[in-house]
DNA sequence: CAGGCGTGTAACAGGTTTGTAATTATTTAA
DNA sequence: TTAAATAATTACAAACCTGTTACACGCCTG
């Protein structure tokens, strides 16, 4: 997978965060969130690809922050600008500061992500694949580091997801207990055998029915199997 | 124009590497390169589509370093190995790291190129190659440890998959009890020679009329010959 | 600091696999 | 042909492997 897209989110809408965020790392985007002007002044703005911001604030709204980053910190980092007020005014505002793109709330996702494409592309020429692995009803969002079943989301622990991951990328393959703790645990933890049981055995009972596809046979190990 | 495909060359020998630069780059591939297994490891690996790694560096080889990348960077970033030496040891063990390719020097450009675009194409499906030994009706999947007979499936014990395995790679020629002892079970262990024969009849008796391509002769051991 | 979560270990019961020893069959060589 | 050697088979028991449950520990969060 290409490098994917960074997006800082400025909004102090907690709730809003998380649903950009949630939806936007789904498309393949790395995104950090900051509640805040300031908080955002204290990351490195231009490490980012992107910036998405709220343009009603508590503390320094988003045309003044644009405005700061603009004449201090970047020229050139993309800027979407958020906001609930259409106003004329707003627009003109926002466009002086060097926004690239504009949006209203509420706004669908699907019409940010195409600006947020829109805008990328115009600088360097990209498609933002995301990363999901679909096995009949089974989803996994590796990006976002979620499981669906028939989109119902189902909560794995890290070690279980990347059990899981593992399995079904070796899918078709019996993978002893040794080489899976030598893939997912780091060199310097030793894990003994039962552990990866327990883990399996969690992973199992977690994803329901589906957990029968992981089998597992006596001398072999375990294999992802549907 | 479509997204460049970015390859990371990772080879302690800058020569080579301005060439494989040079060359790549104007195959249309967005190159980095970094100097040591280390320096690689400064860079976040999954951004690329491609790791060409050299095989021999001075400070990690080129084989730890997919290792550590494989069990704690990604397990999905194809690999191509470059190397000088072509045992067939090396071959094995970078394969066994997920390796997608393998090449020794010195290769040709046009060689390097289209292995790469070979491994790209595959893309993200993650698949394990299929390994699979077919003799008439008598199939051996090793990596699903399926022994199938006109497709019924066939569960053999991990030692009766070994010894099957052994002797079919050994197809006509007769391997002595001593001999196949010493090549299943680990250097540890003692058995009897009894013991393989006692495995060898439960393989037998499991493959069905096939347990005849299993010869036995007094004083030379076993044979498989179809 | 309590409680929840993620993770790991220990212990165990039940099943499977494996090895040995005893027994019978087959081959070899005198 | 026959005795000795080698091989196949059988039955049994030991060893091993598995999936589980219960519990401990550290880490975060409220």
């Amino acid at each position: 997978m290409s490098n994917p897209y960074k997006i800082l989110v400025v909004d102090d809408e907690k709730d809003l965060c998380e649903i950009l965020q949630f939806n936007l790392e789904s498309e393949g985007f790395e995104i950090e969130v900051a509640y805040s002007a300031e908080e955002a002044l204290n990351k490195q703005v231009d490490r980012f690809d992107l910036l998405l911001l709220d343009v009603m604030m508590g503390g320094m709204s988003g045309f003044k922050l644009a405005d700061k980053i603009r004449k201090e910190l970047s020229l050139s980092v993309p800027i979407i600008f958020l906001t609930a007020r259409e106003t004329e005014n707003d627009l003109l505002t926002g466009f002086n500061l060097g926004a690239d793109d504009y949006l209203s709330k509420p706004f669908s996702i699907k019409e940010l992500v195409a600006r947020i494409k829109a805008v990328l592309r115009r600088g360097k020429s990209v498609e933002v694949k995301p990363k999901v692995i679909t096995i009949e009803n089974l989803e996994l969002d590796l990006n976002r580091k979620l499981v669906t079943i028939s989109h119902a989301p189902v909560l794995l622990t890290r070690k279980e997801f990347e059990i899981l991951v593992l399995l079904i990328s070796s899918k078709g393959k019996y993978l002893s207990r040794h080489e899976i703790m030598d893939r997912i645990w780091s060199d310097d933890v030793i894990v003994t055998d039962r552990n990866v049981d327990v883990n399996i055995a969690r992973l199992r009972k977690k994803i329901g029915e589906y957990g029968h596809w992981i089998k597992g046979r006596t001398g072999y190990g375990y294999c992802f199997e549907n």
